[in-house]
DNA sequence: TGTCTATATTGACATACATCTATTCCGGCT
DNA sequence: AGCCGGAATAGATGTATGTCAATATAGACA
């Protein structure tokens, strides 16, 4: 099953409780974002005028070696954060906003009576 | 710095990059997330009618050791996604909305124009 | 005080993960 | 074809993490 699928069909945390299935795949994506780098390697193309990067753009944002800049960015992928297009020599990508959406959809929070 | 500031002062994924510090902050309550028990837990007690979840009930719906789910409570704990009270021989959980609010409000993705 | 129940802590262990170096793959260029 | 630069993959390594059994702690009650 597709992890987006999964995150459409899983009640917000605060309705009811999450069955076994709808947990490890919602935790996927939760997983892949309980990195830092991640989190601001995905809050770099987020927030992209445009909405594409280059690896080359992110590369050189850290101080990390370009094999793991690359690693984190399969995690991403794999989990439907974002995707990637080559074009020539470089990669370009992209947030899928749908994903971050239905997360923000899930952790909405009980009305504060 | 407690880490419910540190939510409070990020900015959303979508508007601008986040800095080390704020990542970081941010990471270890996604890590927190990205397990499926401590999911699971989450949505048992976020989701419960008055708020308020006894351990035991908890430790009943997962076959999994009392160490166990004691650690993961720990966890959520840790980062603020929920709080304890202990009454007599048993502890109550219950959720800290706020925390969750502050990630949903991180995720929200950005117009799809 | 002693015992019983509920929960937390400790310590051990196997697995998962973040990172690196080395290598490979893919397009463009000469 | 051969080379070069950008990006991905493979393999290695140290550290973090999820789980358990054993033990400790806290409170109720006799």
């Amino acid at each position: 099953m597709e992890l987006l699928q999964i995150l459409e069909c899983s009640p917000p945390l605060a309705r009811e409780p999450l069955d076994a299935e709808q947990a490890a795949g919602v935790a996927r994506v939760f997983k892949a974002l309980g990195d830092p780098v991640r989190l601001r390697i995905l809050s770099i193309v987020a927030s992209r005028e445009g909405g594409e990067v280059c690896v080359c753009d992110i590369t050189g944002a850290f101080e990390l070696s370009q094999p793991t800049i690359s690693h984190h960015l399969k995690v991403l992928k794999d989990v439907g954060l974002i995707t990637s297009e080559r074009r020539a020599s470089w990669v370009y990508y992209r947030l899928v906003p749908e994903t971050l959406g239905e997360l923000s959809a899930l952790l909405t929070a009980p009305a504060t009576v």
